[in-house]
DNA sequence: AATTCGGGGGT
DNA sequence: ACCCCAGAATT
C-alpha cells in the first residue's frame, strides 16, 4: 500500500472550502436532492446536468411528483443528458421510495444501494453528503486525482484495481465530514487536477505528489483501451401524409434509447441507396401498409451521430403520402415526445419552415 | 470480467 | 481522432 500522507485530507477540504463552485446541489442534505444531483451526474459533467437539476427540482420539488409522473414526461424532461436507463431507473426508484418507503430514503450504504440505479458510488455519496456516514466515493475524479498523488498504476478499469482504490480512498476519508470530504477530492479533480495539462508546479500537493516527483503525470491513471467502435447504418423513413402527420415509434427492444420515440428505422449492413432500399423487405412490408406517393433522401451525405461505442450513419428518407395509416401523430406535436437527439436535431432542421 | 448503455466538451 | 465525464446494469 502506498504510504499514507497524514494531512492529505485537511489540505484537501481546506483547498475545497476556497475553491469549490456555488452548486444548487451544494449546502443541502435534502436526500431527494442530493439523490437527484447524483443519478444525473454519473459519467456526465456537472455543466451538462445542471439545467437538467433545475428542470427536474422546479417540475418535481418532491420525490412523490416524481413517483406520480408519467415515464414519457420523465423520460421528455431528460432528453438529450443520455444514458436513459438513468431516467427509467430514477421513476422506478421514486415510485418506491413514494409508495413504499414512505417517502423517506434509505440513510446507510446497504439499503441506499438497493435503490434501481444506485451503485457502490451514489450509495456512498448519498450516505456520506446526507446522513455523514464515513463512505468514500471513487469516480473517474477519485481516481485520477489517488493514482498521481500515490503513484498508482493499477488500470482503473478492472476490478482489482477498482478495489485498490476504493480502499485507500476508505483510508483517507475524513471520518469527522465524509461528505465534505468527498466533494472535496471530486472537485479537486474536475477543476485542479484536470485530465491533460495540469498546473502541477502550484499545486498544494506537489511537494509528495509521486506523480509530479516522478514526471508520470501524463500517464496517470491507467487505463486499458476500449475496443474499437462499431459502424451502424440508420434509414429513417419519415413519413408526410397530407394533413400534416407522421408515423413515430417507440423503441422497445433492448440496445440504445430504450423506449424512446423515432421514426420508422431500417437498420442495415451499409449504405444504401434508394433503389437498393426499395429492394429490402423491411422496405416492402412497410410499403405494404403506406401508400407511397413519393420518397426521396433528405441528406446527401449521412448525418454520423456519434455514441461513445457506436457511429451511427444515418439517412433521413422522406416518404410523401396520401391519405393517413395507423398510428401517425400530429407533425405539430413531435416536440412531446422523447426522442434521441439525432433525430430532435433532424426535427428541429427539417421542419423549422414546414 | 467484459460489454453496453449518450451526449457534449476538450485537445 | 481520441479521451474524459460526480457509474450502473447486464451479459
Amino acid at each position: 500500500m502506498p504510504k499514507i500522507v497524514p494531512y492529505f485530507p485537511n489540505k484537501l477540504i481546506s483547498w475545497y472550502l476556497q475553491n469549490k463552485r456555488e452548486l444548487p446541489w451544494r449546502n443541502t442534505a435534502n436526500p431527494y436532492h442530493i439523490w437527484l444531483s447524483e443519478i444525473m451526474l454519473q459519467q456526465t459533467r456537472v455543466l451538462q446536468g445542471l439545467p437538467y437539476y433545475l428542470k427536474f427540482v422546479e417540475a418535481y420539488p418532491k420525490v412523490e411528483d416524481l413517483a406520480k409522473a408519467p415515464e414519457d414526461e420523465v423520460l421528455k424532461l431528460w432528453q438529450g443528458l443520455g444514458y436513459y436507463s438513468r431516467a427509467r431507473n430514477l421513476h422506478t426508484t421514486a415510485k418506491m421510495v413514494s409508495e413504499e418507503m414512505n417517502g423517506v430514503f434509505p440513510d446507510n450504504h446497504k439499503n441506499l444501494l438497493k435503490l434501481k440505479g444506485v451503485g457502490d458510488y451514489t450509495a456512498s455519496a448519498i450516505a456520506s453528503i446526507c446522513f455523514n456516514k464515513p463512505e468514500a466515493v471513487v469516480d473517474g475524479n477519485v481516481y485520477r486525482v489517488l493514482s498521481r498523488v500515490f503513484g498508482i498504476s493499477t488500470p482503473i478499469n478492472t476490478s482489482t484495481g477498482q478495489k485498490e482504490f476504493k480502499q485507500l480512498a476508505q483510508q483517507l476519508i475524513d471520518e469527522k465530514q465524509p461528505g465534505t470530504f468527498n466533494q472535496a477530492i471530486m472537485e479537486f479533480g474536475a477543476r485542479y487536477c484536470v485530465p491533460q495539462n495540469p498546473d502541477c508546479g502550484n499545486c498544494i500537493f506537489n511537494d509528495n505528489c509521486v506523480a509530479f516527483q516522478q514526471k508520470k503525470v501524463a500517464e496517470l491513471p491507467v487505463k486499458i483501451k476500449a475496443k474499437p467502435v462499431k459502424k451502424r447504418f440508420f434509414n429513417y423513413l419519415v413519413i408526410l401524409s397530407e394533413n400534416e402527420r407522421t408515423i413515430l415509434q417507440q423503441r422497445m427492444g433492448k440496445g440504445i434509447w430504450h423506449k424512446l420515440y423515432e421514426f420508422p428505422l431500417i437498420e442495415t449492413s451499409e449504405e444504401v441507396n434508394l433503389s437498393t432500399l426499395k429492394k429490402l423487405q423491411q422496405f416492402q412490408d412497410f410499403a405494404k401498409k403506406i401508400n407511397i406517393e413519393t420518397i426521396s433522401l433528405f441528406n446527401e451525405k449521412p448525418v454520423v451521430h456519434k455514441l461513445s461505442h457506436q457511429h451511427l450513419n444515418t439517412q433521413f428518407w422522406i416518404v410523401e403520402t396520401l391519405e393517413d395509416s395507423e398510428n401517425t401523430v400530429p407533425i405539430s406535436e413531435i416536440g412531446n415526445y422523447a426522442v434521441p437527439v439525432l433525430i430532435a436535431d433532424f426535427v428541429s432542421e427539417f421542419f423549422e419552415n414546414y
